[in-house]
DNA sequence: TTTAATGGGACAAAAAACGTCCAGCTAGAA
DNA sequence: TTCTAGCTGGACGTTTTTTGTCCCATTAAA
């Protein structure tokens, strides 16, 4: 940060969190425009009172523009968001918090995006945004791309932009059916990133918790088995990571796989496997999908997850994820995991 | 002005003000250090509360300090208003006034200083201060200075800084005693001048209102001719600019005077001469001092003269006004200036 | 010792911000 | 076409903040 803006901050300490709401805000109506202020204020945690105040000034100052259908943002709006984009991030401290994560974690590159998602839904779908750009940029080169499930998964295919369809790009399903609703799976999210881009699909369907005959057979099975082959060829592998519990939970585990979770200590979850606070596997779940060892064989691995919550998750499975790894997350959770870390080296 | 800071504007243009006042008054506290909240108030011309809150802020920012002596800004205080200063006088559009006056008064060089000293009378402080940077910077090259009297100019001495003294340096007092009161007489100035940089300076003792006779059988005197001679060597004028009819009170003229001065419909007034509103000389005190052809023969000129209620005076003198003259004034004074212009120019 | 200035505390009055409705309108779905 | 969900803009009592204005104990200088 130059000279100019600390002397700036110096004299008006109130600046900065203004900024950073207003940036917050005017961005927010760019994702999810036309959107109106009730609306907005539930997506962007901030009373109807506060939105309106906000929205009333930005209209004024012509960066958005109010109709029956909703608030946009004009074209002066987007060019505030993109000549302010940097400076938010270094008043937010998150250009720091980047390198410190890197360290923390072990890996060459993460991305942290402002505010909390567990506070404010409309972060997700920022980071979904920037997952989107980083893969955009990854499309060039590899075109196998192993994705994942869950609601972090489905923010990125969100917000790939239409560009000028890619068939070349394949999209493999990562695993099967995991007894999460239809829009989160790894398939419905396979398809979305496909059509997106206008690149192909690849889905993997299969029950779960098959029994150990059954799964032996199907392994034989040609569709089965030609994912298997497809994964050993994956190029990039996009996934989420899970709190452990609550994966359990929502996947309908067994009496006998929560017994596992639980007294194995496990910590995280990421294409199927369980990891305790140390990053060793506690369990897998015995379907087809990716193979850690596969997933290892990639060129790039982004993992994408947000949120305070997810903290310890993130911090258990970075501690033996593969070093090319980028991760995209978020102020909330990164403040978490330093603070985590912080209070670990104090023991 | 950088795209960065347009965009930051545009998000927060309530910024704007708030950072000019602020700069204000940490600008008044470090000039007229140590100061309290009440003396502060008048002098910045705003309410004992709003300084209050102003400046509980800045010393929570280790901005200035608070002794039972006054208020004092920190080392971070003058660091911040060093850094912040042309940014400032950016945000208030003087930079491009500036350039807009030298135009309209057929001038090279044109400084504004913020606000009105009309309305705060530490704005005359800092125009003092700022002339006598300029000066400072001359003072390398020319040895001989003329001064004129006034409150504008005893600003001037007051913010001359005491460096290693100068002993080439000679003040000249313009004008014999014109019946202003004794601490604003150019007799004083001078003096002034002369201690605050360690030059020498020469004084001129001439009663007003002298019969024709007895002036000329003055003139005839070698100590007020050596003073004539001085006039004919002078390398600077630093001079203020009054309103024609204000001098002619305070000066307490004849009435014979003042109907002159009335008559011919006298605007400005500067060195005893005084000015129409399209520059011409009306009238001239007939008193020793320094000649108008005189004023012209300098190198430099320095006309000072601050506070919307010299726009006229302002803007009547320098219809003739010698061109290597340099003003320095407040946005008080511009802005009336740009103001008068435009009114003119649509009859 | 006196005096004039200082920062800090206090508090009622005024102003601004806030939360929360409703009315009227419009674009798109049915 | 009608219907409906979602939009903006207006309104208003309540709460919170800001403002104006004192006084007081303290301190540095005269």
């Amino acid at each position: 940060m130059d000279a100019l803006s600390v002397a700036q901050r110096k004299l008006m300490p109130e600046m900065s969190e203004l900024l950073k709401k207003r940036y917050q805000i005017l961005q927010t109506i760019y994702l999810e425009q036309p959107i109106g202020r009730r609306t907005l204020s539930e997506v962007a945690g901030a009373t109807e009172r506060e939105i309106r105040k906000e929205t009333d000034l930005l209209r004024n100052q012509q960066l958005i523009e109010m109709k029956t259908a909703g608030m946009t943002v004009t074209s002066q709006g987007v060019e505030v968001l993109e000549k302010l984009k940097v400076f938010v991030r270094e008043i937010s401290g998150l250009t720091d918090m980047e390198m410190e994560l890197q360290t923390i974690l072990g890996i060459s590159k993460v991305v942290i995006l402002p505010q909390d998602s567990d506070e404010i839904p409309a972060v997700k779908s920022h980071i979904g945004k920037e997952a989107a750009r980083l893969l955009e940029v990854l499309f060039g080169r590899y075109k196998k791309i192993a994705v994942t499930g869950g609601s972090t998964m489905a923010a990125i295919s969100k917000e790939l932009s239409i560009g000028k369809p890619n068939r070349a790009l394949q999209f493999i399903a990562a695993r099967g059916g995991l007894g999460e609703d239809v829009l989160h799976q790894a398939n419905t999210i396979a398809a979305a990133f496909a059509e997106k881009t206008g690149g192909s699909f690849k889905t993997l369907y299969l029950p779960d918790h098959l029994s150990v005959e059954a799964f032996a057979m199907m392994m034989k099975e040609p569709v089965i088995k030609e994912m298997m082959d497809l994964y050993d060829q994956t190029d990039i592998v996009v996934h989420g990571i899970g709190n452990a519990e609550e994966m359990a939970v929502r996947r309908h585990s067994s009496l006998e796989e929560v017994e596992k979770i639980r007294s194995g200590g496990a910590v995280s979850e990421a294409f199927g496997y369980y990891f305790d606070k140390d990053g060793k596997i506690v369990y897998r779940i015995r379907t087809a999908g990716i193979q850690l060892e596969q997933v290892q064989k990639a060129s790039t691995i982004l993992a994408v997850a947000g949120g305070g919550s997810k903290a310890r998750a993130i911090l258990s499975y970075f501690k033996n994820a593969p070093n090319p790894t980028v991760l995209v997350t978020d102020e909330g959770a990164a403040r978490k995991i330093i603070e985590l870390t912080k209070k670990l080296e104090e023991l």
